[in-house]
DNA sequence: GATTAACTTAGAGCGAGCTTTAAGTCAAGA
DNA sequence: TCTTGACTTAAAGCTCGCTCTAAGTTAATC
């Protein structure tokens, strides 16, 4: 089974500009055209396109991730290198999720502060909740 | 207390080039300037920059945030609008969140991927690892 | 045969977020 | 007084990742 660019693009939400150009830059080296000079999806280039998702959205570049792909082009001898990639990702996906926890505890605070400043009026809101006074050191007061 | 833009960049990380661009962008309009039209930061300035980066980092576009800031500036009457930005990061943060977890999944199925392929050669992956079969088809196999 | 719609290419253009450049000011120390 | 170094400004330049344009091809339908 293979697909148009314009169905890829319905599959994937990315829009056929963006596949051509993802294509063009080397990203999909192994998608075929037919006679007439149209671009044949497989389902190999599907998963393709989603682990470049998944790539992309842990902070790969797409520079990083052509990188990537010239090496499973080159086969077995690039193993341990595309391995140490994932390792490397892995850790730094490990760091985000951190981040992401700190900027969770922010925005509850922020939430927490604006209930609080509803109820009393921005003035009052450190009188009112002690807790936020000193969640406000502690999340705020870094420097 | 009050700190020069270089000792701002050096506690933030930001450069003094980012930290000018951000005050004329409309990010820090607070921060004032001593006889000599220097810079002086202080230590509301410096939780506002730790606000920002935390606003960028769940997602926010430096206009948006731009436009929270003016929200402040404006006081009491825009209480309400600046919570609901902030419920509405926060439901953006949630959504991050699952696509992490998702693309944990995805890097962790390819270092299993790749230990294997380390051991019996990429040929013989989906023969020696069964469970890496099926969680391929679960993970990749989404079209 | 003409129209339509989906595709093709090369290459220009765009928005975001910096980053650098060029030219100048200022204050402290040798 | 001269130099050094940290600052100032306005504006140009850069990278990334698309996004759009212009001109053309192809295949199916009226």
């Amino acid at each position: 089974m293979a697909y148009s660019i314009g169905q890829v693009a319905q599959l994937t939400g990315l829009s056929t500009h963006t596949l051509r150009y993802y294509d063009k830059y080397g990203l999909l080296p192994k998608v075929q055209k037919n006679s007439a000079g149209l671009r044949r999806f497989t389902e190999d280039d599907l998963n393709l396109l989603n682990l470049i998702e998944c790539l992309k959205s842990t902070g790969l570049k797409l520079k990083d991730i052509r990188h990537y792909i010239d090496l499973m082009q080159q086969g077995e001898r690039t193993l341990s290198e595309r391995y140490q990639i994932f390792l490397k990702q892995k850790q730094s996906l490990l760091l985000r999720q951190q981040e992401l926890l700190r900027n969770m505890e922010k925005l509850d605070f922020k939430i927490r502060y604006y209930k609080t400043a509803l109820k009393y009026g921005e003035a009052n809101v450190y009188k009112k909740n002690k807790q936020l006074a000193s969640d406000r050191a502690r999340l705020f007061a870094k420097f």
